[in-house]
RNA sequence: GGGCGCGUAACUCAGUGGUAGAGUGCCACCUUCACACGGUGGAAGUCACAGGUUCAAGUCCUGUCGCGCCCA
């Protein structure tokens, strides 16, 4: 690709992203290797055709982007699957309000011609999430994406619906359903939203039938209009307040009905409320069930458009069901029959898609089996086959897996899979077939038509693994890629596609779908709620992105990956990624600038295939660096196996501008100046071009666009590659890669055990955290001393320790020059700091800065008290719990040697302290 | 009602029994030749509360309170 050298002094995400991703998506690179690797596959959870981008689906991608691109650059061949799912209702919904505006209906323009309209609105707006995915940098290839109704798709819903059919796990059954008014649809349970509501609960006074005291039973109820299609009354069979009356009647008000008082220990608890319950199996699934226990009438009064139809009493029907509620209870009051009204908590269903309330009714419709597919499922995550994580998530699906009831499939829509079953006018029976029959399997009349409904759109994205590898073709791509490697998702939808895939891959393949199920948590708004439109506080990633740029964004959530309570939003964060990445960029600015007539491959060849004499050329920092880079990358790969994508960004993000920018450009500044020696300065190019490649590589998978984009302008090794994408990860060693010191990497350094072991990479670490110690301290010296930071002063340590005398001299020079001093003296054991001194003491060296005239005698001894009395108190606790003969007995001896050594350091430090105070004081 | 998770600096979050941390914000200072989306230094904590286990608890156990999510 064209690369620019120029770094601009700002870096701008706008400029690079969109070219950079097409780049990528053109040359190939999202589509898996060939070859015999192992595979890492991953399907992405389809979203609805008609979504939008919101965080979830960020959070989701960028995790599986990230994860993905990590392994594709291991070697592995990655393949994430694209594609959206059809959105039965939500689709249908959004192309009926567009015909709403032209003053049409969907039933005036028939099935054919609006189905034409949603495939066109589809053509036309669907999609738009998949080009919000690019935006995130998704790796996904493209040139495999699929649509829950497109060809290979409807083939396999047609045959998955009918190998269940034929093996008795698809069935027709009259029963209770959850009804949508206002999309005129079955749904199932799934898609019910339970909301706990302030209701009443009314007390009526049911009079028994050919009673001679005229005695009334009292039921409890919340819904009192479905009184109406009573045809019941239960009370408990051990209740000894109605024994007499279990087999007489009730005299059912407003409808001249007689019903039974019938005795049923499982829809009556005795202690609630009169202990009497009325019974509408029409309208309640519990009332539905005790119907089926005692052979009851069945007398439906609600309608499907929420009217109260007949045989309701004739002044009901018609009415809403809100309305007949207040004709009924006046007419109960009339009666006086309406003994209480009490104020009481309940849940209402609502409908996912329409919003209305979910009334219960009965219907005939399609379901599947699930307990079977379902005990399939069960056991493969308590085998082990399929791993959840976070681990207690597990036992959520447990349970859920456990009580799962028959799920209800057909839905009287339109828009989806039509239903393959053919009714026969003749003979009733009806046909279930992979190809579209021409007559009934029964009795060969020719007079069939099929089935009105469609499959609920979770039916297809079950099976969502299998199709996007194009299951059931005899080509498919499930010997190559299946099982899958990774599910990723939100929690809260565990049970919607996670728990169907696993049914479905299970039942029809034998093996789990994916290894692994890693669920997410939340995104909550910065108020701590969840989004909605309605509370406001949503936030959009592609805005987001608009802002800060993806990398950004993409580096936020991965820090919040890890979070097992829900994410609060924080802008404030976001913005904080995006210095980070302009951070990155000008430490690579930098680079660039200094980097002239550097020769890699020679360097390659004269340090790292040499490491003997090679190491010998580098400087302390450039020891240190290096060391420090190969060992992020080490720690990186770990914490990204254990999931732990917050903790590998924060180690990347400390190491990129708390080592690397802080402190190893300071110290390399000198080194890479025109002036400087040419081999020194050819020996440290050499390093800070490497360590940019490594830390590059390292962080590629989460900030793919600012990293590409650097590294395409930065040296790198011949034979890298084109695209850092596809370039080797400096990876934590495959089985028979090398243990410890032998281990190597396939990056630009290969032996990285050895190094990380060598004694100058050791001893280079500790020389630099002397260095950084001795710099620090003197800078806050100069500040609390009031010293202005411009001006050089003359600074002095001394220690009574040779090894770290001897270190202080090998890192003095380049002090002095981060630290801005005007010299640095050392001094031993034999000498003592000058008088008039402010002085700070660390890890046995003291540092002092000797302000003639300069310092304030007074406030040093005030500041040198403070801490003379703060490190008093530190040593009391010491003393007091190493003195404790049960901590030294009872803790383990490492622990208590530890202590024993900050004792040791504690006093030193004190002493020295103690006698600078009275030094200066004399 | 049941289940799960979370309460750590003003805010957002790490912290895997052994010296309480990061980023942002705040205060002071700095136009040091990569970066003010920057640099240097600093202040800031009853680790929700109450018990318990332990030589040792932010961390393990029990309870209470608060918040969130899922299921019914």
């Amino acid at each position: 690709m064209t690369s620019s050298s120029e770094f601009a002094k700002v870096y701008d995400p706008a400029q690079v992203e969109a070219p950079l991703y097409a780049h990528w998506r053109d040359q190939g690179y999202f589509q898996p290797a060939d070859g015999d690797a192992p595979h890492f596959t991953v399907v992405l959870p389809p979203p609805n055709v008609t979504g939008r981008l919101h965080m979830g689906h960020a959070l989701t991608a960028t995790i599986e982007d990230t994860l993905v691109r990590w392994h594709r650059m291991r070697g592995h061949r990655a393949l994430w699957l694209p594609g959206t799912d059809h959105a039965g209702i939500a689709t249908q919904v959004m192309v009926e309000r567009q015909l709403a505006k032209e003053g049409k209906t969907r039933q005036g323009v028939g099935r054919e011609a609006f189905l034409d309209k949603v495939w066109e609105w589809k053509e036309e707006h669907g999609g738009i999430i998949d080009e919000q995915h690019e935006r995130l940098g998704a790796s996904l290839d493209w040139s495999r994406y699929r649509f829950t109704m497109d060809e290979v798709s409807s083939r396999a819903v047609r045959e998955a619906f009918v190998r269940l059919h034929e093996q008795g796990l698809i069935y027709r059954d009259y029963r209770l359903i959850n009804w949508d008014h206002g999309s005129q649809t079955a749904l199932s349970d799934l898609e019910v939203e339970h909301t706990e509501t302030d209701g009443k609960l009314w007390h009526i006074a049911y009079p028994v039938a050919d009673s001679e005291t005229g005695e009334r039973l009292t039921v409890a109820t919340t819904r009192p209009e479905t009184m109406l299609g009573d045809t019941a009354v239960a009370v408990h069979p051990d209740d000894e307040r109605y024994q007499h009356l279990i087999g007489e009647h009730i005299e059912l008000p407003l409808t001249g009905r007689k019903i039974p008082i019938i005795a049923d220990d499982i829809l009556v608890k005795m202690g609630f409320g009169t202990g009497a319950v009325k019974v509408t199996p029409a309208h309640d699934p519990n009332d539905f069930a005790t119907g089926k226990r005692h052979d009851l009438e069945l007398i439906q009064v609600i309608g499907f458009d929420n009217e109260f139809i007949e045989p309701a009493p004739a002044k009901y029907v018609g009415l809403t069901v809100q309305a007949a509620r207040k004709a009924v209870l006046a007419d109960l009051e009339a009666a006086g029959l309406l003994v209480e009204t009490k104020d009481h908590k309940l849940s209402i269903g609502r409908s996912q898609r329409s919003g209305v309330i979910v009334e219960p009714l009965p219907s005939t419709q399609w379901f599947v089996k699930v307990g079977p597919l379902a005990e399939k499922a069960l056991a493969a995550v308590e085998q082990g086959d399929t791993v959840i994580y976070p681990q207690h998530r597990t036992a959520d699906y447990y349970r859920w897996m456990e009580n799962i009831r028959d799920w209800c499939i057909s839905r009287q829509l339109w828009w989806g899979h039509r239903i393959p079953a053919w009714h026969c006018e003749s003979c009733g029976a009806i046909t279930v077939a992979r190809e579209d029959p021409s007559a009934c399997s029964e009795c060969g009349g020719a007079d069939i038509h099929q089935d009105e409904d469609v499959l609920d759109t979770w039916f297809s994205s079950g099976l969502w693994p299998l199709t996007t590898l194009g299951w059931p073709a005899e080509d498919n791509e499930l010997p190559r890629f299946y099982s899958t490697s990774l599910m990723e998702t939100g929690w809260d939808i565990l049970f919607f596609w996670v728990a169907r895939m696993m049914m479905f891959g299970l039942h029809f393949t034998g093996e789990v779908p994916f290894k692994t199920i890693f669920l997410h948590s939340m995104v909550l708004g910065e108020d701590k709620r969840k989004m909605s439109k309605t509370k406001g506080n949503v936030v959009d990633p592609v805005s987001l992105i608009d802002t800060y740029g993806t990398d950004a964004l993409r580096f936020y959530l991965c820090t919040m990956a890890g979070q097992d309570a829900g994410i609060v939003f924080s802008k404030a964060r976001v913005e904080g990624y995006r210095n980070f990445c302009n951070k990155l960029w000008n430490a690579a600015r930098f680079a660039s600038m200094k980097l002239d007539g550097l020769e890699l491959e020679r360097w390659r060849a004269e340090i790292l295939d040499d490491p003997a004499t090679g190491l010998e050329r580098l400087s302390t920092a450039d020891r240190w660096i290096l060391g420090r880079a190969l060992a992020l990358a080490e720690d990186f790969a770990q914490k990204l196996g254990d999931w732990r994508l917050d903790l590998a960004a924060h180690a990347a993000y400390q190491f990129v501008w708390h080592e690397l920018c802080d402190w190893y450009l300071e110290l390399s500044k000198r080194r890479l100046s025109a002036d400087a020696d040419p081999a020194e300065r050819h020996a440290t190019q050499g390093t800070l071009a490497t360590v940019f490649d490594l830390v590059l590589r390292v962080l590629h998978p989460m900030i793919p666009f600012i990293t590409e984009t650097i590294w395409q302008r930065l040296p790198r090794p011949a034979g890298s590659g084109d695209s850092l994408m596809l370039a080797a990860w400096p990876c934590a060693p495959e089985a028979g890669a090398g243990e410890g010191d032998a281990r190597t990497l396939a990056g630009p350094v290969a032996q990285v055990g050895a190094l990380l072991a060598d004694a100058r990479v050791v001893e280079a670490g500790h020389d630099i955290e002397r260095l950084i110690a001795v710099v620090t301290n003197h800078r806050m010296l100069k500040a609390e001393s009031k010293v202005s930071p411009a001006q050089p002063v003359d600074v002095v340590v001394r220690t009574d320790d040779a090894a770290v005398a001897a270190s202080l001299a090998r890192v003095a020079e380049s002090a002095q020059f981060v630290g801005r001093m005007k010299s640095l003296t050392i001094l031993g054991a034999d000498d003592q700091l000058p008088k008039a001194c402010s002085v700070a003491v660390v890890g046995g060296v003291e540092i002092g800065l000797p302000l003639e005239g300069l310092v304030d005698l007074d406030e040093e001894r005030k500041r040198l008290g403070k801490e003379v009395a703060k490190k008093e108190k530190a040593l009391g606790g010491l003393e007091k719990k190493l003195g404790n003969e049960k901590f030294v007995a009872k803790a383990p001896p490492e622990v208590v040697a530890k202590e024993r050594e900050r004792l040791v350091a504690l006093k030193d430090s004190l002493a020295k302290q103690r006698a600078l105070l009275e030094r200066i004081s004399q």
